[in-house]
Order: structure tokens, then C-alpha cells, then sequence
DNA sequence: ACATTTTTCGACGATTTATCGGATTATTGC
DNA sequence: GCAATAATCCGATAAATCGTCGAAAAATGT
């Protein structure tokens, strides 16, 4: 039987991983540079960026210094961003797509709802502890910013979102939470109280263990959304 | 009985209000200067940096654009703000006192923690939506900033989280909802979903009814907390 | 009206961003 | 190998923006 026999979204198994195929796999950057060389710049570039960023934040920082940080002159710099603003948004998107892929590993196992789903939040906070320098940049500068809808990445920090929906949808269908609830409502209030959790450990670095927290937080909030009485 | 006599804590009704009266009364800024043209000159120069800031950002926007928006020189601003982000962060401290300032009043009549919850909660999205030039600068730009810690706005943005602590404590021993759950995450859960709805709000004008919106999310959480079993 | 204080602004120096042409290094074709 | 070509890198310098200073203008007090 070939895929073409079936409309591509008649069968949710298939959705969910032409879903993760989506996000995992956003093109990177068009630039394609030909040489090995300057494939090492770009990363000194980045990994250089995102320490100047976390440690100054975007706004303080001085192209000179990233510059001087990756081991070049500042007039290479501009040869790979045409901009600090151009570095400061490019940065996240690898970071995400090695999440999306991480996610995608771990999840492989599991097909229901509400455990990819715990899976998910508690992950993204996870990931946030383990690359605290990237998202000190991403939650505290670039993802809450005007500019996020004018760039590539929105589209990143859009699937952030459609994962959640998906999963919230998917448990509606199989029983795990009542179906009438506004599911738009439902991902708001996951993804704002993990967002929440993980801005205030950035900041403050409460509470002191990230993970046990978000652990905690994210199963009170799906027994609460699962024992919800049915909307009427 | 004069004041003195008891026990500043004791009594949960003054601890309220004196909760209140903090929040609302935060010191505006040291400058006082002595001619009413400067008092004039500084609302221009904080009404003509908020409509740069919230139209083109507060990193795009030049202090000269704000100067001759407020139209005055751009060393005349020097004398007022020693710098961009002076300015910048100086600029939230008057509407957050007016939005407690305006809580204050309407919760006047309100004792029972639920329903002063409730107001708070969804008197933050209403302002949100009222003053939007304000809260896109706010939510979007100075409020996940990193250097918020760094600045008086500090104390304000403590006073957002610590009212619905209080308030949440106060649910818990007047029995609106069990008293074993750790009342910093359902503090969390809160601020976090209610941030959350704003910021998509701001990006996206979605969802097209905020104020509805909001009343909507800030019930149903509510509703989800105050119906949890009691932890065990 | 005059001295004093406060406020404003134009001119200018300092810092940071961004560009450009040529030198250097790597790759390709033979 | 070696020339021809392309890719990469950098010093010099232009452009933009930030921030300072002293002197002029306006307000205040007597």
C-alpha cells in the first residue's frame, strides 16, 4: 500500500509524527558557507554570542567583544551577520531544533496523550536548566521581544505551541480530559505556568531544583485539567 | 487602643490593607524639580518615549527620536535621564502604581480572598488591554528583562507575585480551597496563565476579546484550585 | 530692575556600528 | 605541482548614535 493511498490526515499516529518531522527539521540558515573554515567561525561565532549575551545581555553587548570572544576581527563578524540584532535571532533557532530533536528521541516510546504531554513541559524546562546561558538569551530577551514575529524564528517558537494543541486535542479524543474544554485556554495555562517557573529560576534561581519543580508543577496541572467536570 | 498595642501581624484585615498601601505608595523617583515647565517637560519626554518604545522597541528607538517627539533637544532629555535604559526602566514605575492604585479602589468593598483573586487577576489583563502602548513595553520588553533585578522597578514587579501569595493564603484559611498545596506554585500557575494570555494578546491580538478572555481562563482556574483534593 | 537659580540647547567629543578594498588563504582545473 | 579562481579575513575608515559641556535663555526672588 503507498502513502499516497491515504489523505495525509486521516491517520493521528502519522500526524503526530509528521508533526515532529516538521519541527525538528526547520531549514537552518540559507547562508551555506563552503569552506570548513569558516564552518568553525560560524560556531565560534555562536558559542562566542551566546556567552556575551548571557553574560551582558543583548543590549550591552558590543559586536567588538563578541568579536574578540570568537578570535576574529570585527570586520569578519559582519561577514556572517549583516547585524547584532541579525546574531541575536539566529542564535535560539539551533538551540530549539536540538531540543525538538531531543524530544522526539524520548518520546518515541510513549503514545499517550497525557504522558508525551508530561513529557514535553517537563522537558522544556529540563532543557532550559541544562543550556541556562541559551535561555537566559531565548526567555529573558528573544522570545517575549516585539521582533520574534518579523524573523525566521516565529515559526520555532510557533511549534513550541502547536505541540501542546496537539497533544491537548489527541487527550480530548482518547478520554484522558473532558473534550468540551477550550483547548487554547488549556495551553495557555501549561505553557504560561512553565514559562512562569523557568523565568523565575533564571532570575532568581528559585526554586533551587528547576526540574523536581517543573516535575511537580506539570503533574498537579494535568490532574487538575483531568479531573475536571466535563464544560455544560 | 492605639495602634501600638498590637502586634503589627495579628490582625489579617490591617495586614491587607497594609499590603495595599505599600504596593501603591512606592517611591516614584528622587529627582523633584522645581519649575512646573520641568514638570511639564518630563511627562512629555515619558509620554513621547513610550509611543517610540512600544512603536518601534526599545533597542531600534534613538534617544534623539524621543527628544524631538517630546519636542525638546536631545541634551535637554540628558538632563532628565542619564541614559536609554534609565529611561526605560523608569517609565513602568508610574502605571504599575496607578494599576495598584486603581486594585485598591476596587477592592474595596471585597473580603472574601477568591473574589479579591479574581479582580486582581483579570484587572491585570484589563489594564493590559487600557494601556497597551505601556504594556507592550512592559510585558514584551522590560518585565523578562534581565535587568530587572537591578533597578527600583524591582520592588514593583515583587509586589505583583506577593498580592496573590497573600491572597492565596488567605483562601487557604478561610477554607476556599485546601491549605496543603504549595501556594507558590499555584501562584505560578496564576501569574503565569494570566502573563501568558496577555503577551499572545500583544503579539497576535489574540484572542480578539482579551477582558473575556481573561475572566474566562482566571474562573476556570479558580474553579480547577478550589475543587483539587486536598494534598495527602 | 537686578542678581541668582533653574532650565534649555547647540556644538563637539566619545563610543559603537557598519562598510570597503585589498591581502591572505583555500580550492579547483589542468 | 602550479596557475587561476574563489572564499575568507582584516585594517582603515565612514556613518550613526550616545553622551558631555559651557554658555544662552527663562524663571524666580527681592
Amino acid at each position: 500500500m503507498s502513502e499516497a493511498d491515504l489523505p495525509p490526515s486521516s491517520d493521528p499516529a502519522s500526524d503526530w509524527e509528521s508533526l515532529l518531522n516538521t519541527i525538528a527539521h526547520r531549514p537552518k540558515r540559507a547562508s551555506e558557507r563552503k569552506q570548513d573554515r569558516s564552518k568553525r567561525t560560524e560556531q565560534q561565532i555562536l558559542s562566542a554570542a551566546l556567552r556575551v549575551f548571557a553574560r551582558d545581555g543583548i543590549s550591552r553587548s558590543r559586536i567588538a567583544d563578541i568579536a574578540a570572544e570568537a578570535g576574529i576581527s570585527t570586520s569578519t563578524l559582519y561577514e556572517y551577520y549583516k547585524s547584532k540584532e541579525d546574531l541575536a535571532y539566529d542564535l535560539p533557532r539551533n538551540h530549539l531544533a536540538d531540543f525538538f530533536e531531543e524530544y522526539r528521541q524520548a518520546v518515541a516510546g510513549k503514545s499517550g496523550a497525557r504522558e508525551r504531554l508530561t513529557l514535553y513541559l517537563t522537558m522544556t524546562a529540563d532543557f532550559a536548566r541544562e543550556h541556562a546561558e541559551w535561555a537566559r538569551v531565548f526567555y529573558l530577551e528573544i522570545w517575549p521581544s516585539v521582533f520574534v514575529s518579523e524573523t525566521e524564528l516565529r515559526h520555532s517558537v510557533d511549534d513550541f505551541a502547536r505541540v501542546v494543541l496537539f497533544l491537548l486535542r489527541q487527550g480530548a479524543r482518547d478520554g484522558d480530559w473532558p473534550a468540551g474544554a477550550d483547548q487554547f485556554q488549556t495551553a495557555a495555562i501549561l505553557l504560561g505556568a512553565v514559562n512562569q517557573v523557568i523565568i523565575t529560576w533564571l532570575l532568581y534561581r528559585r526554586p533551587r531544583n528547576l526540574t523536581k519543580a517543573s516535575i511537580g508543577i506539570v503533574e498537579r496541572m494535568l490532574e487538575m485539567i483531568s479531573s475536571e467536570r466535563p464544560a455544560g
